[in-house]
DNA sequence: GTACGTGATGTAAACGTTTTCCATACCTTA
DNA sequence: TAAGGTATGGAAAACGTTTACATCACGTAC
C-alpha cells in the first residue's frame, strides 16, 4: 500500500522543450543564461515554461553544479537552550534572505548527548550544504577550527577570540555595550554596581564583562570579588544569584546581567524581598528578548537586532560563496542602550 | 578570486569499486541490500569504504530514487510569532528523529508580508522535500487543504476541524485540558470564572473553549458574555485584557487563559493591583512554557510535551512516507494538569 | 549427463540538469 | 567575393547514484 504517488506527469525539461521545439540546451540556457538565446525563442520558451509550471527538478541541477544549494545551522542541543526568541528571530532572519537566492536552509539540532561537532562534519563531510551559519560562538571555537580546516565557507555570529585565522563574522559589541550600560550607571551615581555573568567559554561573556571592567577601571572603582557571578544564563540562575547578592552585610545598589532572561530573575528576587527594580536597585539586561518590555518595572537592557543580524548573515554568506576575500567581511556591530524603567540613581 | 575550493579527492562510488575491485554496483549493494552480497566481499568493501571514508553523494542518491530524503517545516511569520519555546522545542524533536532515519530537517520561514502557503507550495511544487510537518493548525486549514489535494504525505500538529478528507495528525487534546482545569477550579469552589481565549481561526483555540464551555455547562453555571475575552496570545494582550476583567463592579474570582504568555500578562496585572494569583484570584494558563515554574506565584498550567510531540510526530511522518495508511496515524493525547502555585480557593 | 534453479557479480541505463563543444547561418569587412 | 567574426541553437557528455537485466559458475535433481 503505497502511501502517495509522484506527481501524475512530472514535467521536466525534456516537456519543455519539446513543447517548444528547442532542444533542451535551450531550455536551459533560457533560465540561467537569457542573454545566450535569441529574443523570440526566449519569449516562447518562457511562456511555455511558466504556462507548464515547469520547475527545474532541484536534484538533476545539484548534482550537475556539484553544489548542495543549501546553507546549514545547527541549534545546540536544548539542555542549555536558553534564548528561544535569538534562535527564531536568527532563523526568521536568515530565512528570509536565503529564499531571495534560492537557497534552502537546513536545520539541524544535535541531540542531547551528541557532539556538537559531530552534526557539523555530517553536515559538511556528508555534501549536504555549501555553507553555514555558526551561531553563540565560544572562546576558542573547535566548530570554527574545523570549518576553517576543511575550508568551508561560512559566516559566524559572534567573534572567537583564540582562533588566529581570519574568518568572516558578524559581532554585536558586548564590550561596547557594557562599557555604556556600566557609565550610564556611574553616571547615576552608583558606585557598587554587581555583575552576573555567563558561562566563560561563551565568547560574548567574556566581552561584556571587559566592558564592565573598563567602565569601572576607567571611573577608579575597585570591583568586588563577590559581586562578580557567574550565571547560566536561566532566569532561574539570574533569580538564585540575586539571592546572594542581596543577602547581607551589604548589598550593591546596581545589578548588571549578561542576558535578559537572568534580569528577570533578578527583579523577581528584588520583589520577593518587597525591593522594587529600578529604585532600590538598578538592574540592567542584555539582548532585549519581547518579554524585556513588560516586566515590572520594564527592564533597561542592551539592545540586540537579531533579525537583522540574520539578514546581514546571509548577504555574507552568500558573498563568501561568491568568493568575497574575508577581510571584507568582518563587521562589529554596536548595540543601543535602551533605558526603560528598571535603572536609576541610587537611593541616598 | 575562489572562496573555497571543493575538497581535493572527492572519493565517489567508483574510487571504493575499483580499490576493492568490484564493480560499483557491488558496493552500492553492500550499502543499500547488503544481503545481496557475498559475506566476504561485503566485509571488503565495507572495510575499504570506512577507510576511505566514503559518503554516499547526496545528491546522486536523490536524483536517481527521485527523493529529496527531505521532510520540511514552515515556520510562520514572526509578527504573531507568540510561542518560541514551542517551535524550537518540537524543532528539537523532530531533529532527533530525522537524522535517525538519515533525513533532512528543512526549514522555511515566510517573510512576513508573504501569503504561507507559497512556503508550501515552492516546497513540495519544487520537489524540496518528501514531507512535511505543519504546526499550528487553523480551523479550516487551507495548508492541509492543499497537501491533501497535492497527495504529499505530511502530518499535522493539532487537528483541523473542517476539513473532511482523513488524514495523519496528533494533537493534545485541549478540550481535555481546559476540562480538567475549568473543572478543579470549580471543584476548589470557584463560581465566577472568566476565559481568556486565543484567536478563533486557531483550531485549538476552540477546543480549549469547548472545554471551559462543558466544564461550566455540567455545572449548570452560565458563562458571562463579558467574562469571555479573546487575546492575541502575547503576554501583553493577556495583561491588557486582565485590566478589563479585574475592573469593577464585579471581578471573576478565577480566569483561564488560552496559553501561559496570557497568564503571565495576568499575573502582571495583578501584581500592579496588589493582588495575589492564587489568593485573590486563581489563574490557570495553558502549554507550561519554561517560565511557568518562575513567575510569582509558579503558574498553574497544563503541560504540553512538545519534545515528546515533535519526536512522534516523525515517526508518524516516516510510517507515512512508508505508506502506512492514514487511519493508523490519527492521536490525541491528553495533557496533564500542572498544578502550582497560581490557583486556589475563591475569597470568601 | 543434461537441464535447471540459485546465488553472486557485472553491465548499462536511467534520474534531470548544466555546459562544453560544434555546426550553421548571418553579417561585416577588406 | 572571400574571409572571418558573431549570434544562435543542437548534440552529447558529465554529475554520482541505484537498479533492472544479463552473465556466470555451481550444485542438484532427474
Amino acid at each position: 500500500m503505497s502511501g502517495h504517488k509522484p506527481s501524475p506527469l512530472a514535467v521536466d525539461i525534456r516537456r519543455v522543450a519539446a513543447e517548444a521545439g528547442v532542444s533542451i540546451a535551450t531550455v536551459s540556457r533560457v533560465l540561467n543564461n537569457p542573454s545566450r538565446v535569441s529574443p523570440q525563442t526566449r519569449e516562447r520558451v518562457l511562456e511555455i515554461a511558466t504556462r507548464l509550471g515547469y520547475r527545474p527538478n532541484p536534484n538533476g541541477k545539484r548534482l550537475r553544479k556539484g553544489r548542495a544549494e543549501t546553507i546549514g545551522l545547527v541549534i545546540p542541543s536544548p539542555p542549555g537552550r536558553f534564548a528561544d526568541s535569538f534562535f527564531l528571530e536568527l532563523l526568521a532572519g536568515l530565512g528570509e534572505g536565503l529564499s531571495d537566492a534560492g537557497l534552502d536552509l537546513l536545520v539541524a539540532t544535535c541531540p542531547p548527548g551528541t557532539e556538537e561537532l559531530g552534526c557539523y562534519r555530517r553536515l559538511v563531510e556528508g555534501k549536504r550544504v555549501d555553507g553555514l551559519v555558526v551561531a553563540r560562538t565560544r572562546r576558542y571555537d573547535e566548530r570554527i577550527a574545523y570549518l576553517l580546516a576543511q575550508n568551508i565557507p561560512f559566516v559566524s555570529h559572534g567573534r572567537s577570540d583564540l582562533i588566529s585565522t581570519p574568518y568572516p563574522y558578524l559581532d554585536v559589541d558586548g564590550q561596547q555595550g557594557f562599557y555604556m550600560a556600566t557609565q550610564h550607571l556611574l553616571h547615576l551615581g552608583h558606585r557598587n554596581i554587581a555583575f552576573i555573568g555567563a558561562p566563560r567559554e561563551l565568547n560574548f561573556a567574556t566581552h561584556r564583562l571587559a566592558g564592565y571592567r573598563q567602565a569601572m577601571l576607567e571611573a577608579g572603582i575597585p570591583i568586588r570579588p563577590e559581586w562578580l557571578l557567574e550565571g547560566d544564563l536561566s532566569e532561574n540562575s539570574g533569580y538564585q544569584l540575586a539571592q546572594i547578592l542581596l543577602a547581607p552585610p551589604e548589598m550593591p545598589t546596581a545589578i548588571l546581567c549578561a542576558n535578559d532572561l537572568m534580569a528577570l530573575g533578578v527583579l523577581r528576587a528584588l520583589r520577593e524581598r518587597g525591593l522594587k527594580g529600578g529604585r532600590e536597585v538598578s538592574v540592567i539586561g542584555y539582548d532585549d528578548i519581547p518579554q524585556a518590555q513588560y516586566t515590572d518595572p520594564p527592564l533597561s537592557t542592551v539592545h540586540q537586532p537579531f533579525r537583522d543580524t540574520g539578514k546581514r548573515l546571509v548577504e555574507m554568506l552568500l558573498a563568501r560563496l561568491g568568493g568575497a576575500p574575508v577581510s571584507a567581511l568582518q563587521e562589529v556591530w554596536v548595540p543601543e542602550l535602551v533605558l526603560r524603567g528598571s535603572d536609576g540613581p541610587p537611593q541616598p
